[in-house]
DNA sequence: GTGAAAGCGCTAACAT
DNA sequence: ATGTTAGCGCTTTCAC
């Protein structure tokens, strides 16, 4: 059997309770007292055990995350790996774990946080992807679960978000393909049910706006590759057909390039693309993938740090503005190289 | 506060043991006290309550995954979101949880484990990416922790695995290759310390002598994608340079692939190359790769079963052997051209 | 400031 | 076969 907590008060010569307060670090001991109770835990290598705390303290010390996705957009996207992991780096300087789940209809997501709750599994959740009109919202309200949200959807939500401006990633590379002389810069959109699905079709709309060009070359996809490939089939074949694409994400990128390519087209020659994420293999494409990169290690890490500080009462509750993501300029885009309007 | 097992043993006018007893399926109670409490216990709307549980018998009713990867390797492989959604799916039937971990260090990676025993976070784990010689082995048995490995390491190990033949994968590449008459067909080797790094290059190797072929043009890697580049580019300068690559896994061909094409080569006119992995961007690069495609869902649904038989006590302790990999012959393999011998 | 003691909601050893 | 009861290891209230 492991040292208890009675084994050092006895050790000491002090009640539980002492003990109890005196490693918590709270008021009720005095300082010689605690000093002894520190020494004698330390003596015998106490170590407090986390499920008896969990159980009497009512707490989890876990946070939960639910990833509502499909499988195939779960396996290529780059931000989830380094998104947990920053997590993770976060919650293993707190004793907290992350429980994971995966649902993979949207029924199973509500039932996953339901299951979660009613579990005691997790003190908080941290929302991804988040959507316009998301149910979500009022779910984690009924089930007085805190959260924290990666952007914030249009539906009015009490948790605090962590927010970007895409925008300023679509526009810097809508800005890009206006100074190399595209004037037909389409863009290919991640679903608009998603926050930054429809974010970045705004940020490409205004972009184009503000440089007095036509936001009318726009193809909804809902960002897989194979919707990626009919949103470009579709660009293609107008009449009035772009010379430029920027696309909601790099999997629709690099699809919409092979569609390209091997139709005749050449990239950057005939078409400029452009990706969002800077997944791994875009740079090993032929051209490799001018795209926009943010920092999802460090999404990361602060959502579960602004979570936690939640918890122990100490955020304030005002969102979180991280710095906006960047563009990185490589082959598939380049000077447009006639005009056939 | 919740309604507990007190309230469901006044209610059916016996002991909280009873009760117990009675839900759990266990005997020492009567069918027609049992049928009461049961009774009870639904009337009361009674959930037995996960924390209490755990605590008052030592479980926690989670299962622990450490990933130890790089982020760059952990983003682009298509492998572990679907692996987890199969554990996923099958926790979920049993009220289990997912507890996951992510180790950038080798170090991390043990202090992973220790932390999910001590906190009593998990009652048994799944290792992935087993090594040769796995200290991990020798660890998990001090630790006493329960545990179920995706193939086998070379250390003996107590552990039931998880097996199949990746043979039978690049086997079938190779096999391919020789069948469009390619003669001279090298392998990029994933990280050799381990398992699968290790078993494809034997399989490569084993495929060629059965043939008569000779196995010589083998370049090591690490399953990363510059890692990939930097043995394309060894073997594409050697004299007796191959007209086909078998590569270690998908990220390293592309990058292979590309480094090829930009350097003046055909796909596969010049060069056939193949993959390992089946990732989502596979098919859509120019050409699309040919590629060896396993089943992780289904991975990960076993791994978990077979842990929770073992937890149970109902498991023999016998490896389980799942079906080989599939070869997708896509547009990256092509007849060899001509023989520059 | 300090310490005793009463739970938290179960499980399981123990009487009956 | 049935029911009683003593913990599990901590937190926290309440006397002292």
């Amino acid at each position: 059997m492991a040292v208890t907590i009675s084994d050092v008060a006895r050790a000491a010569g002090v009640s539980k309770g002492a003990v109890s307060y005196a490693l918590n670090g709270r008021p009720g001991v005095s300082d010689v007292t605690r000093q002894r109770i520190v020494e004698a835990a330390k003596q015998l290598g106490w170590k407090p055990s986390l499920r008896a705390k969990g159980f009497s303290s009512s707490k989890a010390y876990a946070l939960g995350l639910v990833v509502a996705r499909d499988l195939k957009l779960l396996g290529t996207d780059p931000f989830f790996p380094a998104f947990i992991a920053g997590i993770e780096s976060t919650l293993s300087e707190h004793e907290y774990a992350l429980v994971l789940t995966i649902a993979t209809d949207p029924d199973a997501e509500e039932r996953s946080y339901r299951k979660l709750v009613e579990g005691g599994r997790v003190d908080g959740v941290i929302l991804t992807d988040m959507r316009n009109d998301d149910s979500r919202i009022a779910l984690l309200r009924e089930l007085k679960l805190p959260a924290v949200t990666l952007e914030r959807s249009d539906t009015p939500s009490p948790f605090t978000a962590l927010r970007t401006d895409d925008t300023d990633g679509i526009t810097a590379a809508v800005d890009h393909l206006i100074g190399l002389g595209h004037t037909r810069i389409a863009h290919v959109g991640g679903a608009q049910a998603y926050v930054h699905g429809r974010s970045r079709r705004l940020a490409w709309e205004r972009a184009l706006s503000a440089a007095g060009l036509p936001a009318d070359l726009f193809a909804d996809a809902d960002f897989t590759a194979s919707g990626g490939v009919t949103a470009t089939e579709a660009l293609l074949r107008r009449p009035d057909r772009p010379t430029a694409i920027v696309y909601a994400n790099d999997l629709m990128a690099t699809a919409g390039q092979s569609f390209a390519l091997t139709h005749g087209f050449t990239v950057p020659g005939d078409l400029s693309i452009t990706g969002f994420d800077n997944a791994e293999f875009a740079q090993y494409l032929n051209p490799p993938l001018t795209t926009i990169s943010s920092d999802p290690l460090r999404w990361g890490r602060l959502a579960a740090a602004v979570l936690l500080d939640q918890l122990a009462g100490t955020h304030d509750g005002q969102d979180i503005v991280l710095p906006p993501p960047r563009l990185l300029v490589r082959g598939s885009t380049g000077p447009v190289r006639f005009s056939t309007t």
